[in-house]
DNA sequence: TATGAATGAGTGTTCATTCAT
DNA sequence: AATGAATGAACACTCATTCAT
C-alpha cells in the first residue's frame, strides 16, 4: 500500500506541474486529479492544500535546477535554465509568487549554492569580472527567466538579450 | 453628471490599481467596488467586463511610463522603471500575462517607440554599444522589472543588477 | 412639451413590441430604450415598471385584434390571427403569462364581444353548429395561436390544423 | 455513495419540476437546492447548466407521456394530458419555449410514434377520420395543452373544447 | 487508503429601479 | 420632462475543501 501511495504522489505532482505548466497556478485541482488518473480526495490526502501542492512542485523544480547545475559553466546553465523557462512555466510563475505566498529557504539555498559555485568557477576561468556578486547572478536569473517565459521570446531575442547579460558580468 | 461619471471612472482606476498591486489579479472586482467607494454595478457600467478594467489600468501605466521616458537617458529611465515596478505591481504583472490575456498593440508600441528613441540617444552618445538593438533592450527592461517587483530587491540589489545590464549594454 | 411626451410614449410602445417580440419578455428594458432613442429614464417616467410596459403592449395588441375583427367572417379571423400570432409573439406570450402577471378584463372583454359577434353571425349564416358557444371559441384561438407561434409551424400545418378546428366547429 | 448520489439526482428532479412548475423556467437554481434540501453545488454536479435541468426535466415528462399513451385511446390520452397539462406546467412551457432552447428529438420522437399509434388505432376503429394525419394532432394537443395551462381553464371548458376537437377530428 | 459526492463561500455579471443633474 | 449614472439584489456558476462510504 505504501508503494501505492508513493507511485499516487508522483503522478499527481507530474500531473500537477503539466497542468500549472499549462494553465498557470489558477487551473483546478480538479483537472490536476484527472489528469494523475485520481479522485479529488486523494490529491488532498497527499497534499492537503492547494499551496501545499505548488510548494512540492516548486521543490522538484528546485532540486532539477540544482542538478541541472553540476557539469555546466554559469553561462551554459543560464542559456540552458532560460531556455527551459517557458517549458517549466510553473517554476517561475511561483516563484514570481503569482497569489500565492511560498517559502522555501532550504530548495532556494541550495540552488543558491549551486550557482555560487558556478560563479566561483566562472569567475576563476575570467569569464566573469570579479566585482559580480551571487546575489546579482541569482536576480538576473530569475529576471531573465520570467522575461523569456511570459514574453514569449524566440531563442533569437533570448540569444542577444543574454549576450547583453554575459557581457555584462564579464566586465562591469 | 458627467463630471461625477468621470470623477467615478477615475477613483475606479484608481482603486483598482491599488487592489491588484496588492493582492494580483485575482482580486475580486467587488474589492475594488468597495475601495472605490462604489456600487459593483458603476464599475460594470465604466467597465463591462473585468478583462476591461484591467486593460484600461494597463493603458494608463504604459501611458505613464511613456511620459517617463520623455527626458531621461536610457539609464535612468531604466533605474526609475525599475524602482517603480514593485509600486506599480499591477503594470508587470499583467504584461507577465497572470491568467488574463491581454493585447495592446499600440500603448505598447507607444512605449516601444519612446524607448526606441531613448536607445538611439544613448548610442548616440556612446554609452550602449551600435550593436544592441531594441527587441533585447525591451526584454531587459521588462526583464528586470518583473524580477525586481516579484523578487522584493532592496535598492542596493537593484543597483547592483543594473549595473551589470548597464556594463553588458555600454559594450558587449 | 405634451406632445414630445406622447410622441415618445408612443415610441417606446414601438420599440417594446418589437424588442419584446424578437428577445422575448426576458429582453432588458434598457434594449426597448435603446430601439426607441430614448433613455432609460424616460421609459419608467412613461411605465413605472416593466409590467406596466407589458401590460400597455397587451392593450394595444388586443384592440389591433378587435379592429382585425371587424369585416371579417369567424374562420377567416381565426386564420388570419393564427398567421400573424408568430409575428405578434409577445400578445400571445403575454397572454400565456410568461412569469408577468396581467389582467386585462377591459381589453379582453372587448375582444370578446368581438369574437361573440363573429360567432353569431357564423351560426346565422350555418357555418357554426349552434351547440358552440364563445368560451370554446376564445379558447381554441388562444390555443391554436400559442401553438403556431411556439411550434413554429409553417403554413401547411396552419391549415391541416385549423381545418380539424373548423369542421369541430362545424359540427359537433 | 452511488445510491446517495441517485437519491439526490431524483430529488432535485423533482424539485425543480415543482419549483418551475410554480415559478416558471425564470426560477433561480437557489431555490431548486433549496426544495432539494441540497447544497447549491450538488445541483451543479448533476446538471452542470440550468438548461441541462431544464432538459432533464422535459426528458422525464416526455417519457411519462409515452406511458401514458399506453393503453388509453387517442381521445382519452388527448384528456387525460390537457387535464395534466396545469399540473405539469413545465413540460408544455418548455416545449413552448420560453427563452431556453432546447432540442430533444429523441424524446419527441418517442413521443410522436405512441400518439402515432394511438392514431391509426382511432382510424381503424372509426372515430378519426382517415384524411387526420399526425403533424395536426401533434400540434392540436400541444396547442390545446398550452391553452388549457395558461388560460386557467376548468373541466367544463376543457371539455367543451375538446368536444370541439374532436368532432373536428372525426370528420373534416 | 481511495473514492467521489457534498458543501458553501465567492466570482463575474445583469438588470429593474432610483435619483441627481 | 428627459437624461443617464448609480444602486444593489439576484443570478448562474466555480472550486477548494470536507467527509461519508
Amino acid at each position: 500500500m505504501r508503494v501505492d501511495a508513493q507511485r499516487n504522489r508522483a503522478r499527481i505532482l507530474d500531473a500537477a506541474e503539466a497542468v500549472f505548466a499549462e494553465f498557470g497556478a489558477r487551473a483546478s485541482t480538479e483537472e490536476v486529479a484527472r489528469r494523475a488518473g485520481v479522485a479529488i480526495g486523494t490529491v488532498f490526502r497527499h497534499f492537503p492544500t492547494k499551496d501545499d501542492l505548488l510548494v512540492a512542485i516548486m521543490k522538484r523544480l528546485l532540486a532539477q535546477l540544482v542538478e541541472d547545475a553540476e557539469g555546466h559553466g554559469l553561462f551554459a546553465f543560464f542559456t540552458h535554465t532560460v531556455a527551459q523557462a517557458a517549458a517549466k512555466k510553473t517554476a517561475v510563475d511561483l516563484l514570481a509568487g503569482s497569489g500565492v505566498d511560498i517559502r522555501l529557504p532550504d530548495a532556494v539555498g541550495h540552488l543558491e549554492e549551486a550557482v555560487g559555485r558556478l560563479l566561483t568557477q566562472a569567475q576563476a576561468a575570467g569569464v566573469v569580472a570579479d566585482s559580480v556578486r551571487l546575489p546579482e547572478v541569482m536576480a538576473l536569473l530569475a529576471s531573465v527567466c520570467q522575461g523569456a517565459l511570459h514574453g514569449g521570446w524566440d531563442k533569437h531575442l533570448q540569444a542577444r538579450t543574454l549576450a547583453v547579460v554575459f557581457a555584462g558580468l564579464n566586465r562591469d
